[in-house]
DNA sequence: ATACAATAGTCGGAAGTCCAACTAAATTGG
DNA sequence: CCAATTTAGTTGGACTTCCGACTATTGTAT
């Protein structure tokens, strides 16, 4: 399987070597590009130990997010404006877990254009099971210091910010 | 347009505050999830400054690539392994690229079996026009200070060292 | 009160990612 | 030297994300 062996060099230090030579500065593309390829790195695994239980990390988290809310049901619109993705991500993934009788839909009788997502038994089963495995791998951050996660943390929350009032 | 307004708290930080009280220490789960929000909110970033030459993130950094390159060109699977994408997205993002003749596909007399991507003269163009909107807008980082930056670039590579011999 | 605008959600389509399976070519081992 | 393995790349299918467009419902303003 070509593409995923190891190298005998990081690709991201030698582009920034050769961005400073022929570009300018680097810092700012080498993080940018540092990201995605730990985002890419991580959900993969993610999606690799939730696999058993027949989900994706994106299904996961929405499954986190309904049974953090007080009745464990949410508006798909809430749903959206919290994990900051497309209304459309939405759809599509609640029609996987309410076809997979993880969620179920109900409508709201307050604003008839209202959607909840609402978990289900099995729902509650799954995540506790899904987190159970994602925090036995330390969501892959094993490598990271508590000092170096908060750092990181509150340096990516600069970022984000552009998303809530601070 | 739901699913993209402003929030008047953050999300993660809640989360962060429910999962203490309900899982445990919390550190790893709000790094994971910031990545994937930033990583999310920067590509989108990148592939609207990018739009008016009509190539996302994804093919600017192959045409970046190329041009780091000694000749001007590499063979797919080599593009694969230093940008730790799988062999069919590398496939999927040349075809594009050759559609738009800013890369062309050569055979490689050597080795029969590889295929090199080359620059050609209208993808150095283009490369030219990216990499200066992407350094206009600072990839999305202007918040940050060199400090932050190296230091943040320092932390995601001991994640990302499980690929390549340190 | 009625037209106009904003909001909630869905549908269709494009792009990116991955995996599994496949062909063709090169390498290796008995 | 030939069979078995490995490597390079492509194809087809699944999933996630986004955007644009659309329906239905609610809110607003004259």
């Amino acid at each position: 399987m070509t593409g995923r062996d190891r190298l005998d060099f990081d690709p991201i230090e030698r582009a920034g070597v050769l961005w400073e030579k022929h570009v300018g500065e680097a810092s700012a593309m080498r993080v940018a590009t540092s990201l995605m390829r730990v985002q890419q790195l991580l959900n993969a695994e993610f999606d690799r130990v939730l696999k058993p239980f027949d989900i994706t990390f994106a299904r996961y988290e929405v499954l986190r997010l309904l049974s953090f809310s007080r009745e464990g049901r949410l508006p798909l619109s809430i749903i959206g404006q919290r994990l900051m993705v497309h209304p459309t991500s939405v759809t599509n993934a609640i029609d996987r877990l309410v076809a997979a009788g993880l969620v179920a839909r109900v409508p709201d009788d307050e604003d008839r254009r209202r959607v909840f997502a609402s978990l289900t038994p099995a729902g509650k089963r799954v995540l506790k099971q899904g987190t159970k495995a994602l925090t036995d791998i330390e969501f892959g951050l094993e490598a990271l210091t508590k000092d170096e996660r908060d750092q990181t943390f509150a340096v990516l929350r600069t970022i984000r910010a552009v998303d809530f009032d601070d």
